[in-house]
DNA sequence: ATTAGCTTATGT
DNA sequence: CATAAGCTAATC
């Protein structure tokens, strides 16, 4: 028997190797296996069992070790993982390296503890012998004796201060019993669970949502692939959809994937699912993962998965990749959000990967958001996607008000930078006497520096592709970061010649003093990458806030996710103007989901919020607050807008880093692959850099980038004629 | 990724 | 002719 394995050696190619005898019952495609290669044993996973084509069988060597009675990667993961390395242009292995946690790839093993126990009670008379021939084996018996339950064979001998043979002496004439134990660990099992544990009960279901819930019950037991775009405004329970769609699926015996973005992994939302899942399947585990655990805690959970102990995961990203046994539904909450891209190769979608998981195991896929992004929009329209509303709020709470701050006006009244208008600074005072909270939101990716025209406004665009121009201090340059294209940066605003042009960039930093000037008595928190790296401190300061002993909080989108506090009367938008002008031909689209999200935590009980907007573009932001209470109005016509605009903004933007020491081979290197994928994905590859060349020198070697946009699995056809031929509920992939 | 093995440059 | 440096190709 031969087995074709991909090895995590850092090349990608497929070795084969014999299998032993002893090995056979155990291997599988799909297991991860120890095996050798060149001078050193490297971890495998298996891919094919068959014979090598074109090499001599009787060079092959043997497989050394497979690590767990069951597959790494079951089948579907393996086949997944193939389809990203064509559709994401990259390397098996790292496709494979991702979808294993750290814990695994390295190696780990399921580990054991031996605890010792009373095999047979001794008589007193036994004891008292035992005391005189073997007086250390007689004091290990009578502590062990007294524990209630088995204790730990290293801790009670390191406690009592003796050997090992002690123990294996009472061991072998059958008085103790050595027990192994598989050593476990529980995310979120720690004291920041308390205080945090929220009503289990399910909530009664109202019209839609309950429709909603029929037709995903439908498509669950037609038990074929489909997609189905769960689109409800914020507050109107899409969760309790979501728990319901999970009882189903887990009642066919199924098990299921839950995506959330990760900002959104906070201890409440964790507590509850986790108690209302527990509640739905009693002895179910569900499994959380998340990049704060510890690499000892994953390892627990993934085992739990692969071993079909647990049937449900719940986490960001990358637990698209859990060996979930029978997958039956995967759901992407807050499907909109751009946290689902991997910023490393394999630059993946976890929605996307999402999509085709399910795909290939004949699941549903469940995308829910108030805002969808505009591919899962626009594949709903084309009808590959079943689109489920719920338009109706739970707690039918108002919309807030809503108040644009022209910062213009402000700048001159000031005669400086506002940061904070006189409108806001106002609204803030009042929250604190009336002892209610106040978020002020800051996009900390502003920081990429636009021309901005504090006069009217004006913002310098490339005329190509619709985004900002980034401008560049060094050379006094205005350059586009999609397609290279560079101009001097202009010393009056081109629009209405006022020198009053600047480069902007405000941080948490900047806001966090301006309002303790400002309100020197209220408390103040920041969150933002740099202030939450400690382990618990995001989950501490979400609880502080919670609690009421926070009164202003100051941060990045990280607090606007998935996160309801019922004292927020005032929520501050720092700075629209940064997200509207990010060189990112999404921007449009992120604000417009920024504000709605904004737009709909904001207040108390059945009293209107309010939002303030601070814009040195106010026609812009007003004209998107005007149309939020309409989604499907403001999708239609960004569609509209961008579908003739060069990069459409249902792709998916992929970049290939080459980095090398010999510029003209990298170059030679970079176009070969170019070609490449175009082959492989039918489409035009661009070879671009965002800076003046392509290639860059840092430190040592050079660098090239590559851009190019794949649409396959999302594609979006706005033509009548892919619509007539994509019957609802399927997914148009590859050519 | 790592490395054996080959070619080419450099030096006595 | 020895040694170092650069580059290619293979890893079952």
């Amino acid at each position: 028997m031969t087995v074709g394995v991909h090895p995590l050696a850092g090349f990608d190619k497929l070795l084969h190797y014999r299998v032993p005898e002893n090995l056979r019952e155990e291997i599988a495609i799909g297991s991860l296996v120890r095996v050798p290669v060149g001078r050193t044993l490297k971890l495998g996973v298996v891919g094919e069992v068959g014979a090598p084509t074109d090499f001599p069988l009787e060079r092959l060597k043997s497989v050394a070790q497979v690590l767990h009675p069951f597959p790494a990667l079951p089948e579907d993961l393996l086949k997944l993982a193939r389809w990203m390395a064509g559709y994401y242009a990259c390397g098996l292995d790292s496709v494979i390296e991702t979808m294993l946690p750290a814990a695994v790839r390295h190696g780990a093993v399921v580990k054991h503890e031996k605890l010792l126990e009373i095999a047979r009670t001794l008589t007193p008379d036994e004891l008292a012998q035992l005391e005189k021939r073997a007086p250390q084996q007689a004091k290990l018996y009578r502590f062990v004796a007294q524990q209630f339950r088995p204790s730990k064979k290293s801790l009670v001998l390191s406690r009592l201060d003796l050997s090992a043979a002690v123990a294996s002496a009472l061991v072998k004439r059958g008085v103790l019993r050595e027990v192994l134990q598989r050593v476990e660990r529980v995310a979120y099992g720690d004291d920041f669970a308390h205080g945090e544990l929220v009503a289990a009960q399910p909530h009664a279901l109202n019209g839609e949502q309950a429709a909603a819930v029929a037709a995903i019950d439908e498509e669950i037991a037609r038990d074929r692939f489909s997609v189905s775009l769960l689109h409800g405004v914020t507050g109107s329970g899409k969760t309790e959809v979501y728990l319901r769609a999970i009882d189903t699926a887990l009642r066919t015996g199924g098990g299921v994937v839950f995506l959330v973005p990760e900002v959104a992994l906070t201890p409440q939302t964790v507590a509850r699912l986790r108690s209302r899942l527990e509640a739905i399947a009693p002895g179910h585990k569900c499994v959380v993962w998340h990049s704060h655990l510890s690499e000892g805690e994953r390892f627990d959970g993934w085992l739990a998965l692969a071993t079909g102990e647990a049937r449900i995961v719940v986490g960001a990203r990358s637990a698209i990749f859990a060996p979930v046994q029978n997958l039956r539904l995967t759901v992407v909450d807050e499907e909109h959000e751009p946290a689902y891209k991997q910023d490393e190769t394999p630059r993946y979608h976890g929605r996307d990967v999402a999509v085709m998981r399910a795909k290939l195991c004949g699941a549903l896929c469940l995308l829910g958001s108030a805002t969808p992004s505009l591919e899962s929009f626009a594949n709903a329209r084309a009808g590959k996607y079943r689109l489920l509303e719920l338009r109706q709020r739970v707690d039918a709470r108002k919309l807030p008000d809503i108040d644009i701050v022209d910062l213009r006006i402000e700048a001159m009244k000031q005669r400086s930078l506002p940061t904070l208008s006189r409108q806001l600074v106002d609204a803030m005072h009042a929250r604190l006497e009336r002892r209610e909270q106040t978020i002020l939101f800051i996009n900390r990716r502003g920081y990429s520096s636009s021309m901005l025209c504090t006069k009217c406004g004006h913002v310098e665009e490339c005329p190509h592709c619709s985004i900002a121009l980034t401008y560049h201090r060094a050379d006094e340059t205005l350059r586009c970061h999609l397609c290279g294209l560079q101009k001097a940066a202009p010393a009056r605003c081109p629009s209405c010649q006022a020198p009053d042009i600047r480069w902007r960039g405000l941080g948490t930093q900047r806001v966090e003093e301006a309002v303790r000037r400002v309100l020197p008595r209220a408390r103040i928190e920041r969150m933002d990458t740099d202030a939450m790296s400690k382990k618990n401190r995001f989950r501490e300061v979400l609880s502080l806030f919670r609690a009421g002993k926070i009164d202003v909080l100051v941060g990045t989108q990280m607090i606007g996710k998935g996160l309801d506090f019922p004292n927020v009367t005032l929520v501050g938008l720092i700075d629209a103007d940064i997200s509207m002008h990010l060189p990112d031909f999404r921007a449009n689209e992120r604000t417009f989901q920024l504000l709605v999200q904004v737009a709909g935590r904001a207040g108390r009980g059945d009293r209107a919020g309010e939002v303030i907007v601070q814009t040195f573009t106010p026609q812009a932001e007003a004209i998107q607050f005007s149309r939020h209470a309409d989604f499907e109005g403001f999708a239609e016509a960004e569609l509209k807008l961008r579908k003739d605009f060069r990069y459409p903004p249902y792709r998916h933007l992929i970049h290939h880093l080459f980095r090398g020491p010999n510029p003209e081979k990298l170059k030679f290197f970079a176009e070969q692959w170019a070609r490449l994928v175009e082959k492989e994905l039918g489409e035009k590859v661009e070879l671009r850099g965002p800076s003046p060349s392509p290639i860059e020198k840092i430190k040592d070697e050079y660098r090239w980038q590559l851009w190019y946009f794949t649409s396959s699995v999302t594609k979006v056809v706005p033509s009548s004629r892919d619509c007539a031929q994509g019957s609802p509920g399927r997914t148009i992939l590859r050519r």
